[in-house]
DNA sequence: GTCTATAATGAGATAGAC
DNA sequence: GTCTATCTCATTATAGAC
């Protein structure tokens, strides 16, 4: 009875169906909205298979995020690089490391293989989880080394920019990429459809000047000789 | 034996009780990630006493959400009619409408009454799912008057602002307010300890003078006669 | 309003035949 | 590798005594 679309010309192998069956799903209902037995069913296998090939749940999830993180973090690294190389000075300006980082991401979001989003998606809603979520510990030894770079190269651009302001801007640009590429569809609906969540083109192009003069207006001051009136000097912007 | 905290002196209603302990279970783990068994736990209080007083378990997350959305939207709201009755013009700048969208939220996030604080979580999360959740369509209901006001407002501050600029970033305010309430500690981490989560000061005067400069720098250039060199002129803040 | 008890379902995980 | 069958436990929800 229960034939699993039959005589299907290309069936992926079942270890794959999972993955990709799991990555949707996670994305769509978060880690404990969806059970083994959606995840099966969703990828035409037996639920017996999804413990044989991964074991434990948790374990499940963490091949989820382990296939595409590192590729994730190496392009939005080689991006950076790629920057650093075109750069007469070597060092990028705040425009064009902003560029390489959200267009490493919104690159991916685009695909046609659907597979990359949903993975985007789900770490989007790993990262708003104020506890530890299971995702959180793979995660941050991932991506790491790609908020370690890009805050080194940020320095680089705004040498004056205090480090407090620098760290936070960047970790305020990371919420609206993952925002952006998790595709809520809010924007949409706010909008009333004027904006589309993914019309990434239109995302990149507002998105860069928008941040780096946002930076820009966190750099303080320079050398102020008299002193200011009330505020530390520079405190806001300008 | 299972005696709940004998004789204690000032012991909240049971509606209170399980009604707090859903609002902070929920902004941890999400809707799915919580069992009523963990809410009666944590309320101190019978498994059967919350189906009694709430009846299903999405019931009891809708009056989770109702509790407090009116007060949180009319707060956000009151802020901006705030700045129109200061303002000379009655046109408040795109600095003070970015203030009072901004701390009308914070000011609640760090109340000694940490239930703002879950709750704020707790839409932050909602807002970050790419499906359906049950949350959403009394969010949109509660919050569509605070978008529609904040909008109209950046319209009469930046009235050549293009219309998708416009929704775009004040969706991109709402993503950054939304992920700094949301208080998940990445920053924290990120930042190697040098930022804090909860310091909302220094939160409010970053976000404030980034997000003005970020939106002007959308505002298209006054008629110009020459064509500029590469950027647009005033890309760079106010 | 509160509690005990339980019904009805679905969960994650494993054993063992093929 | 795949499938059937099953174990054990937790889940939501309700019924009925107090």
């Amino acid at each position: 009875m229960k034939t699993r679309s039959p005589r299907a010309p290309t069936r992926l192998p079942t270890k794959f169906r999972i993955l990709n069956a799991s990555e949707r799903l996670f994305a769509e209902r978060g880690y404990e909205g969806v059970s083994l037995r959606d995840i099966a069913r969703d990828a035409d296998v037996e639920v017996a298979l999804v413990s044989y090939h991964f074991g434990a749940k948790q374990e499940l999830f963490r091949h989820v995020i382990a296939r595409r993180s590192a590729e994730h973090a190496d392009r939005v690294l080689a991006a950076l690089e790629r920057e650093r190389l075109e750069a007469p000075t070597g060092v990028p300006s705040l425009d064009r490391i902003i560029f390489a980082f959200c267009s490493g991401s919104f690159e991916l979001a685009r695909l046609p293989d659907a597979g990359w989003k949903h993975y985007l998606q789900l770490i989007a809603r790993s990262a708003m989880s104020p506890v530890n979520t299971p995702a959180l510990k793979p995660l941050n030894s991932a991506y790491g080394p790609v908020v370690r770079r890009y805050c080194e190269a940020l320095r680089q651009a705004a040498p004056r920019l205090r480090d407090g302001d620098l760290y936070t801007a960047f970790y305020w640009i990371q919420s609206i990429v993952q925002r952006m590429v998790a595709e809520t569809g809010i924007l949409d609906r706010q909008s009333r459809g004027l904006c589309r969540s993914g019309d990434y083109e239109s995302h990149l192009t507002r998105l860069v000047p928008f941040a780096a003069a946002g930076i820009t207006a966190l750099i303080p001051a320079r050398t102020p000789r008299r002193k200011p009136t009330t505020a530390p000097p520079g405190i806001r912007s300008q």
